[in-house]
RNA sequence: GCGGUGGUGGUCUAGCCUGGUAAGAUACCGCCCUGCCACGGCGGGGUUCGCGGGUUCGAAUCCCGCCCACCGCACCA
C-alpha cells in the first residue's frame, strides 16, 4: 500500500493502535529515550525473555540471578565504568551552551582525536587558556572544563556524599554474586550467572524509537571458565553451523561483505579466539532464528580494538538488517578475560579465585623467611612486633629478592637487613594452584530482539497488516469469535473461552462487528488461530479454527482440543493435523 | 548538542501563506441487520489544534521560548 511510508512507520502505527508499545509520558509531550509497552507489548516481551531464560539458561544448567539496579559508586570505580564513561566539557558562560570538550579542542585548534583522548582536564584547561578558546557560537568565555557522566547518578539515602548510579549493564551485579554462585555450584568452572534487568544509560541523544533507549531491558550472562582449560564441551553439537562474519582484519582492509564459513572454520582460522564464545554466537544466531529472523539477515560484525570495551579483549556484535536504520546491533559477545574479577578483588579485597587441583601434585621451590628475634630487638626495640609483622606479611620472595638484590629492604618505616631475617629455601609439595576466571560475555538488548521480531512478522497482504509473529511468542494464542451475536452463539464462545483460559491458554474474546473485521483485528495482533463458534457448534461441537497466516480453515471437535492446541503450539502438529480442512 | 522539516479527535489528513473561535476519512460506541475475511442502515460521543508566553477586540493560523518526532552531522561503554 503506501510504498512510500517505510516499515518502521507502519509498524509504529500499529503498535500504538494495537497497544504494543508507544512514547512515554506522552501527556506531558513525551521524553525521548523512555517508552512504555502496552498490554500485547509486555506479553510479547516476557515471551521472548522466558525463550532466552529457556535457550541460554535453563537448558544450559547456568544460574539465574537478580541484582540491584542502583548501585554504590565504589562498584563502577572498580568496574571502570566511572574513569571510561565520562567525557570532558566546557560550559559557555555567557550563552550556556554546553560543548565536548575534547571535539572543541579538535577541531578549533586542529589537534587530532588521539592527541586529544589522553589530556586530562588540567591540560584541556591550559589548552583552552593559552589558546584564547572562546565559545563557538557566541564567542563568550568558557568555564573550566569538567567531566560528565553518561550514567544516572543519584544519592543513596539522605546522605549527599552517599552516591550510587544506575547500572549501565547488568554484568556488575553478577561478578559481586560470583563467590555465592561458585559455592552453589561448589567449586567447579564453568558456570555462568544470567540476569535479564533493567539498564540505565543516559544517551546524550538518544533517537530510533525502540532501538536507543535510556531505559531498557537486558539478557546477559556472564560465563566462567578456566583460561588454561577454555574448551567448550558442546562444541561438536554446533561446529557445522554457518555464521556470517566480518572479521575485525577484513574491516580494516575495507572489505564489508561477511564471510560465510562454518564455526570450526572460523576458530581454526583463530577468527573467533574462544571456543565459548563461537558457542554462543551460533546459540545467538540459532535464538534469532526461531524468532523469524532469517539467516541472510543476521551477521557478526568484530569490533575493531577502540571501538571495543574497556574490558573486551575480543568482541563481535551481531547484527540484525532493519528496514529504515540498516544493520542493527542486537546482542554483543565479548572476552571480557579476567579484568572484571580481578577489579573487584583489588577494590573489595575479598578473594574470588577458584581453587584448582592438578592431576598430579606437583614440586615447587618454595621460599621461607624467618624473623630472627634476637637482631630485630637489637635494632628494632620496643617496635619490634611491628616489625615481625610486617615482614610476616609481606611475600617471602620478594623480602628475599630485595635483601639479596639490594642488601635492605624498607618495610613501613622500617630499613630490614640481611641479618634480620633467616632465608631458606624448600621444596614443597603442590596439589593444585588458584587462579582467577576469565569471563566469556553473551549480552541482548531485550527492547531491539523484540522490535526486530515485529518488523520481520509484519507483513501485509490485500491492504491488510498481518502480524506472522512466531506461535511461541505470539502474545495471544488463540481469539475466541462467535460467528454472529444471537441464537445462543456468543454464550457458546465464552464458555469455549473460558475453558481455554481455565486450560492455560492466552486467549482473546471479541463479538464486535462482522467477523471479517475481527479476523483483521487479530490478524493485526498476531493472535495465531481464530476459533469461530457456530450454528454447527450447537449441533455436533464442532468449530472452525483459522489460521492466520494463509487464512486456512480446519474443523475440530471441541472434546480434547486442549491437547491439540498443546501440540500445536508446541511445534509438534501442523495447522493441517488440528482438524479436517473446509 | 548543531542544522533542516514537522506536531490539528484514537489514526491519517485538510485548514495556517491571506487571523474571525475546527473539517473530512477512518477507527470507536449503541441499536437494527448478520451464516466465514474490513457488508449495510440509523443514531452517538470524542479535538484546551505539542506545551508556555506574547501581539490582537479576536490566534490552529502571526512572533518568541521550550518539548517531542523524523532526516543529516555528532554521540551510542
Amino acid at each position: 500500500m503506501n510504498s512510500k511510508v517505510d516499515k518502521y512507520e507502519r509498524l509504529l502505527k500499529l503498535a500504538k493502535s494495537r497497544g504494543f508499545f508507544w512514547e512515554a509520558f506522552e501527556i506531558y509531550g513525551g521524553v525521548s529515550g523512555f517508552l512504555d509497552f502496552g498490554p500485547l507489548g509486555v506479553l510479547l516481551k516476557r515471551k521472548i525473555s522466558d525463550m532466552w531464560i529457556k535457550w541460554f539458561v535453563k537448558n544450559e544448567g547456568f544460574l539465574e540471578v537478580e541484582t540491584p539496579i542502583v548501585n554504590p559508586e565504589i562498584v563502577f570505580k572498580a568496574s571502570g565504568h566511572i574513569d571510561s564513561f565520562k567525557e570532558p566539557a566546557f560550559k559557555c558562560l555567557k550563552c550556556d551552551r554546553r560543548f565536548r570538550a575534547d571535539h572543541l579542542v579538535e577541531e578549533e585548534l586542529g589537534l587530532s582525536s588521539t592527541e586529544v583522548e589522553s589530556m586530562d582536564l588540567k591540560m584541556l584547561q591550559k589548552l583552552a587558556l593559552d589558546k584564547g578558546l572562546k565559545c563557538p557560537e557566541c564567542g563568550g568565555e568558557l568555564s573550566e572544563p569538567y567531566y560528565f557522566t553518561t550514567m544516572f547518578k543519584t544519592f543513596i539515602g539522605p546522605y549527599m556524599e552517599n552516591i550510587g548510579y544506575g547500572r549501565p549493564e547488568a554484568a556488575q551485579g553478577m561478578f559481586l554474586a560470583f563467590k555465592r554462585a561458585l559455592e552453589l555450584k561448589r567449586g567447579k568452572l564453568p558456570f555462568a550467572i544470567a540476569q535479564v534487568g533493567k539498564v540505565l544509560r543516559n544517551e546524550i541523544s538518544p533517537r530510533q524509537g525502540p532501538i536507543r533507549l535510556r531505559e531498557f531491558t537486558i539478557m546477559e550472562l556472564e560465563l566462567f571458565i578456566d583460561s588454561e582449560d577454555p574448551k567448550c564441551p558442546k562444541m561438536s553439537d554446533v561446529e557445522n553451523e554457518f555464521l556470517r562474519v566480518i572479521p575485525a582484519e577484513a574491516r580494516m582492509k575495507g572489505y564489508e561483505e561477511p564471510l560465510e564459513l562454518t564455526v570450526r572454520e572460523y576458530l581454526d582460522k583463530g577468527l573467533i579466539t574462544m571456543e565459548w564464545l563461537a558457542y554462543f554466537m551460533v546459540k545467538a544466531k540459532q535464538f534469532m532464528e526461531h524468532l523469524g529472523i532469517p539467516h541472510d539477515c543476521q551477521r557478526f560484525v568484530e569490533k575493531l580494538p577502540w571501538e571495543r570495551a574497556h574490558y573486551s579483549s575480543q568482541g563481535f556484535d551481531q547484527e540484525i538488517y532493519l528496514d529504515r536504520w540498516g544493520w542493527v546491533e542486537v546482542s554483543g559477545h565479548n572476552y571480557r578475560t579476567d579484568y572484571d574479577l580481578k577489579r573487584h578483588m583489588e577494590y573489595s579485597g575479598v578473594d574470588m579465585t577458584v581453587y584448582k587441583r592438578f592431576e598430579k601434585p606437583i614440586n615447587v621451590r618454595k621460599i621461607q623467611v624467618e624473623p630472627v628475634e634476637e637482631t630485630i630487638r637489637r635494632d628494632f626495640r620496643e617496635h619490634s612486633d611491628t616489625v615481625v609483622k610486617l615482614i610476616m606479611s609481606i611475600k617471602p620472595e620478594t623480602l628475599a629478592d630485595g635483601l639479596i638484590n639490594s642488601n635492605a629492604v624498607k618495610l613501613g618505616d622500617y630499613l630490614i637487613k640481611p641479618e634480620h631475617v633467616k632465608i631458606s629455601e624448600r621444596i614443597v609439595e603442590e596439589k593444585g594452584k588458584r587462579f582467577i576466571p576469565h569471563v566469556i560475555e553473551p549480552s541482548f538488548g531485550l527492547e531491539r530482539v523484540f522490535y526486530a521480531v515485529l518488523e520481520y512478522a509484519y507483513t501485509e497482504r490485500e491492504g491488510r497488516a498481518i502480524l506472522k509473529l512466531p506461535i511461541a511468542v505470539a502474545p495471544i494464542q488463540v481469539a475466541i469469535y462467535p460467528l454472529v451475536t444471537k441464537d445462543g452463539l456468543p454464550e457458546k464462545a465464552l464458555e469455549v473461552y473460558t475453558r481455554l483460559l481455565n486450560s492455560g491458554f492466552d486467549v482473546y474474546y471479541d463479538d464486535s462487528g462482522s467477523i471479517g473485521r475481527r479476523y483483521v483485528r487479530s490478524d493485526e495482533m498476531g493472535i495465531p488461530l481464530a476459533l469461530t463458534v457456530d450454528y454447527q457448534t450447537l449441533q455436533d461441537n464442532t468449530v472452525t479454527l483459522r489460521n492466520r497466516d494463509n487464512w486456512r480453515q480446519v474443523r475440530t471437535n471441541l472434546n480434547g482440543i486442549e491437547n491439540r492446541l498443546r501440540s500445536f503450539f508446541a511445534d509438534e502438529i501442523s495447522f493441517e493435523n488440528l482438524g479436517e480442512p473446509i
